[in-house]
DNA sequence: ATAATTTCTATTATATTAGTAGACTATAAT
DNA sequence: ATTATAGTCTACTAATATAATAGAAATTAT
């Protein structure tokens, strides 16, 4: 399971889509309200946003946060690895967060651990290629289709 | 990531394979040991393990542990679910432990969830395709292919 | 009858996640 | 310049989940 901050960090990034055009910032307090989001909770998460380079900050009235990376290379893997660690089940195949194997007596013929990397590349196939942009194309869609019912 | 409480359990459930065929019992305190995983605590999951009829026990002197049900039809998802909690990375995904997304104004055209949803099923396909005997399988394959370097 | 072994109920310890408080700093508008 | 606005920083607290332990009770082989 993800946890609550790696979802309001990709809860935030959509709200704060249109931003990366329009340049205009927004206020924490404002996503953290229209959201649901604790605004404290909010202000860490943008700060770590800010840390690796996704999203800007201007202080000061009319200040607020931006996207400053381009919606279609803002990546779910990245924001997962992030705020919520391994996308891994496992921390014996996590390639950011790797961990040896503590009662594994050989790591390198463990059936178990072969299936989890199977399962971690999976995962990650669908994660590192979908991006920011992407998941806004899909809510689109969803919505026209909804429509169309 | 897995809790410990199921990667224990499925370590205890690889090093029980052979006791399918021999019906022969072995001891909690044996495979704790074996396995570095404390005792009390695999009790515990060995007792949950029988609940779903993946093992049975046998009580006092050479009792014990053994397989009850055929390798080829203990699959990994039910001991990931039954002892780790869910295979989804958000609950409103989630086929065995739904719950409502708090956040969302409207589940069924959130992007997030569209992806979630890809990623659960990409897991769950492997997961619940892959049994005790594969595990045992793959393992021999690598010790071989080791050896053979 | 005894020793071996699982079972059951309760409790404690530890770690992780989530959320809060408040003083500090930068900026825009007047 | 002053003031109101809005992000930044450091530290703390609360809640929850995970991991581990203790000890008495029940069952079975010898």
């Amino acid at each position: 399971m993800l946890p609550k901050k790696t979802r309001y960090a990709i809860k935030a990034l959509m709200v704060l889509y249109p931003t990366f055009e329009s340049k205009r910032p927004m206020r924490i307090s404002d996503i953290a309200e229209n959201e649901h989001i604790p605004k404290k909770f909010l202000e860490a998460i943008l700060l770590d946003m800010r840390k690796i380079g996704i999203v800007n900050s201007k202080m000061g009235a009319q200040g607020g946060y931006y996207l400053s990376k381009h919606p279609n290379e803002i990546f779910l893997s990245q924001v997962i690895r992030f705020t919520g660690g391994p996308i891994a089940l496992v921390p014996c195949v996590s390639l950011n967060f790797y961990e040896k194997c503590e009662e594994c007596a050989d790591e390198t013929t463990c059936g178990f651990r072969d299936v989890m990397r199977e399962v971690r590349d999976a995962s990650l196939h669908i994660l590192s290629n979908t991006s920011l942009a992407d998941l806004i194309k899909r809510e689109r869609n969803l919505e026209n289709k909804k429509k169309s019912d």
